[in-house]
DNA sequence: AGTTATTTAATTGTCTGGCATTTAAATGGC
DNA sequence: GCCATTTAAATGCCAGACAATTAAATAACT
């Protein structure tokens, strides 16, 4: 392994892609030790410090993970997608707030890419996920709830859907849609009434799925996105005219 | 800011997670400078080296970006659709690779998802988007081709249609669903007769976008999906008798 | 005065060397 | 054979230094 010094790219930059190309590539097997650090700085002909940032980049995407001690070292760790989860939705979440997408825009995205698991998920959803479905519902008519914890309940409530779709892949990718909406909800304040609204249409929802009605979802999940957006409008309308 | 040392957690991975709150939540804006590195180290009470190391987690998730010289620094970074593109089909990748997904549940979910995009797209795409999957029809005609570059044609065709629906949110969420496929696809050997097929199929999806009609577009890639997925079968029924 | 060349200061990039901490294995005593 | 101790290997962290880069301040020259 060889690295370019007069590469306009830092050292550790370029050693963090010659690894992370080798574990994409499978040179580099899941578990597997790296040779350690002093190693690493041999082979590449760098420095300690630099060889550890590099490993901190590849750490940083969890690509790796490293163990102290004896036996320890840096082992290329199986990316779960329990892992994958939060970094998918931190970065959704980022690309929403610095990159000025409306909410017609981002509401639409989430409910076009839902609907499409309402099929599946009616077809395989199991009791569990209609429990937590009815369990969230119940929660969300609660009358001290805050918005907060209102939309975290909606966010559960709608995962429960996507899960029941039986598709991990498919859980996952859904999940930067869904939970990077919650901080553009929680912009929104519910009245009483429209909480009312949604938990009607969100059991309009449990009920079809639990009656495998596909049909019944997809026309739930477009109730809510109409109903959704229009709430929003109507609150970004009020604001323009106090401000 | 302070930092428990006590923490199991490293040093550099708490700095760098007090930072990426930050960003999150909006206390560090856009394009600002971070302190420079002697003064993070101040601030945080550790070393340099620590601190840089916290700074490459963040670079390597496109959060920061460094400059050297006197007005230099370390800066917020706009995350653009752009960058978040190819960490997102890393991750997926990676996931699939890693995961022992089956061909099905990774086929399922890419169809299911690009699905959902057809409603959008026939009813926006523009004549680019139409013009760039004629032209990737053109080139999978092509005798000579590579499995490889027509795996690379049919992810620019795919991504042309998803691109059409218009919608950013939409395109980033679908790229890592249809591009962390491909290494999978390019483990089926096409057969001529297997690219006719796809191309007369490709060629009934755009006709279908042409005349901005939804319903033949989602039938073309249903018959896609149930075309590659029984491809797929016979491809792996035939390794396991030559085993 | 205006323009160009030079110096200076600030900052990141990198290296050397070292010590602290953690962990498992080797060693030794019973 | 079992338990306590030592040892070695590895990561985590630090101090200090120098190199490279860049922009601004300064000086020199026309």
């Amino acid at each position: 392994m060889k690295i370019d010094p007069n590469s306009n790219a830092d050292l550790s930059a370029q050693i963090a892609k010659s690894i992370r190309d080798a574990i994409i590539s499978g040179d580099l097997i899941v578990d597997q030790r790296l040779p350690s650090e002093a190693e690493l700085s041999d082979q590449f002909d760098v420095s300690r410090p630099t060889v550890r940032e590099a490993l901190k980049r590849l750490a940083a995407q969890s690509l790796i993970r490293t163990q102290r001690g004896a036996t320890g070292g840096a082992f290329i760790n199986k990316l779960s997608f329990e892992e994958a989860y939060p970094q998918q939705i931190t970065t959704s979440t980022l690309l929403l707030s610095m990159n000025a997408v409306s909410f017609e825009t981002a509401c639409e995205a989430r409910y076009t890419l839902e609907r499409s698991c309402a099929p599946l998920s009616a077809m395989r959803r199991t009791a569990d996920h209609l429990a937590t479905m009815r369990a969230e519902i119940h929660r969300q008519s609660q009358p001290g709830l805050t918005d907060e914890a209102f939309c975290a309940s909606d966010v559960a409530f709608h995962r429960a859907l996507v899960d029941g779709a039986g598709n991990p892949v498919l859980s996952y990718q859904l999940a930067g849609a869904v939970e990077a909406m919650q901080p553009l909800m929680n912009m929104i304040t519910f009245s009483a009434r429209d909480r009312a609204k949604i938990i009607e249409l969100h059991t309009a929802l449990a009920d079809a799925l639990e009656a495998n009605n596909a049909t019944g979802v997809d026309a739930a999940l477009a109730g809510l996105e109409s109903y959704t957006t229009n709430l929003a409008k109507s609150v970004m309308e009020k604001r323009k005219n106090k401000a």
